[in-house]
DNA sequence: CAGTGGTCTAGACCACGTC
DNA sequence: ACGTGGTCTAGACCACTGC
């Protein structure tokens, strides 16, 4: 069962990627599109709001909204997901488990997993052949055996886990940043000490807000960014201070 | 004037961060909620849509919302303006135009712009007495006027634009990833020649959709990171493969 | 089965933009 | 002054969770 605001946000999303609604340009009135739609003003209201959300249109109360851009963008799956992503945008890809153990938790490790003991998984990830990304992903204990039992050469881990458990990673948290690679990351990625790796760190839990796994993923310089469309009101973007060293 | 749901938001947020509800509780229903409130339930809503987007309370059909953390996100401005993020996190920062002038497009920037005529502008910015951002901004022909009327030392272009002309930047598309400095980067930054840098690249566009300005921002590694905090079902983020070169 | 969130309607008033 | 989006209400039905 599609909801209706949705069959009318992707009408208009259709009608703004194939130029019926240009860039720039004023989209209809709520009051029009409710007329044309058959449907009540909120729910026009609740289909333009996910266009809104997805950048494609701007509004000031008062005036028309205005249409700002065409392409989509993209899934939470595909942020956390290498491999979604990577299928969904029709890459070849692949990726290997390299280290895989079983260890007490450190200190910080124990607080955001609520885990004394995690799996530490190492994985090298390959796109269109080449190696893009090291993973060092610790798992919480509770997930230890079902991440255990996966194929060490798993396409999409969090596909198989979804597949084998039912576990749906439905919250994350990420912090992005530059660092310099280290003597075993450049081996793997094939490139020198010392190179710039894009790196992504990130805490993902359930819905329920239980802490299934943290992940530091770095990715070979060139190979991929990530990409953020807003818009003024509402997102979920920010800036953060990092580890600066102050003073004498 | 502030909207009723968001005073209730407000309310509930502060409950969420002084610990009445503490992270992995359930939420009152909508319908206590409204009681409490004296507000119909779609006023309630409103405002927990608010802490959702805001990744701090999850929900499924048919159960009570959890709430998931209970730190707040940031807004639009501070991912644009550096100096408003610096500001509102209570950082000492500076800025100096390194070097300024006008110059004719190249082809990608007169289509990015719909502008034949740019102003280029190199600014370093420091943190805490540190320099720590190379931005090299490239500004559409009718806004070079303005931004040439301001003072090299100019600590926010974003507000300064808004107080002499009105400017609003209203929509921004950024791409985030790394590379390793230049000579000239790297003597700005004071780093060695060839160390990771976290660049972001952004153009961002008035509420009409006029393209304003498209940056390059290149941050010394450790200084600043960026930070994402998704739920399942939306969010802006995307993942984008770069200049990666295939075959022999 | 009862409770809860997800969707939808129909109507109202207000704040803001545009003319 | 008028049209537009922003807010709010009151009520309805449905899909799903949890007992």
């Amino acid at each position: 069962m599609v909801a209706r605001y949705e069959r009318i946000a992707a009408e208009l999303r259709d009608d703004i990627v194939t130029g019926v609604h240009p860039v720039g340009s004023q989209l209809p009135s709520e009051a029009d599109l409710a007329a044309r739609y058959s449907a009540a003003r909120g729910t026009v209201r609740q289909a333009v709001a996910l266009l809104a959300a997805e950048g494609l249109v701007g509004s000031r109360q008062g005036a028309r909204r205005i249409v700002l851009g065409n392409a989509r963008s993209q899934s939470f799956a595909e942020l956390h997901s290498f491999a979604q992503w990577a299928r969904a945008n029709g890459y070849r890809f692949g990726g290997q488990v390299i280290t895989q153990r079983r260890r007490t938790a450190t200190a910080v490790e124990a607080a955001r997993l609520a885990s004394d003991e995690v799996l530490e998984v190492l994985r090298l990830r390959s796109l269109e052949g080449e190696p893009v990304l090291v993973e060092r992903t610790v798992y919480a204990d509770w997930m230890a055996r079902a991440v255990e039992e996966l194929p060490p050469d798993c396409e999409s881990v969090t596909r198989a886990l979804y597949d084998s458990v039912g576990l749906v990673f439905a919250y994350g948290e990420h912090l992005i940043d530059a660092v310099a690679a280290g003597a075993h990351d450049a081996r793997l990625l094939g490139v020198r000490r010392g190179s710039p790796l894009l790196r992504q760190r990130r805490i993902t839990t359930t819905y329920e807000g239980r802490p299934v796994e943290w992940s530091d993923d770095r990715y070979r310089a060139g190979s991929v960014a990530f990409s953020i469309r807003n818009s003024i009101g509402a997102n979920p973007l920010e800036r953060r201070a990092g580890d600066l060293h102050f003073g004498p």
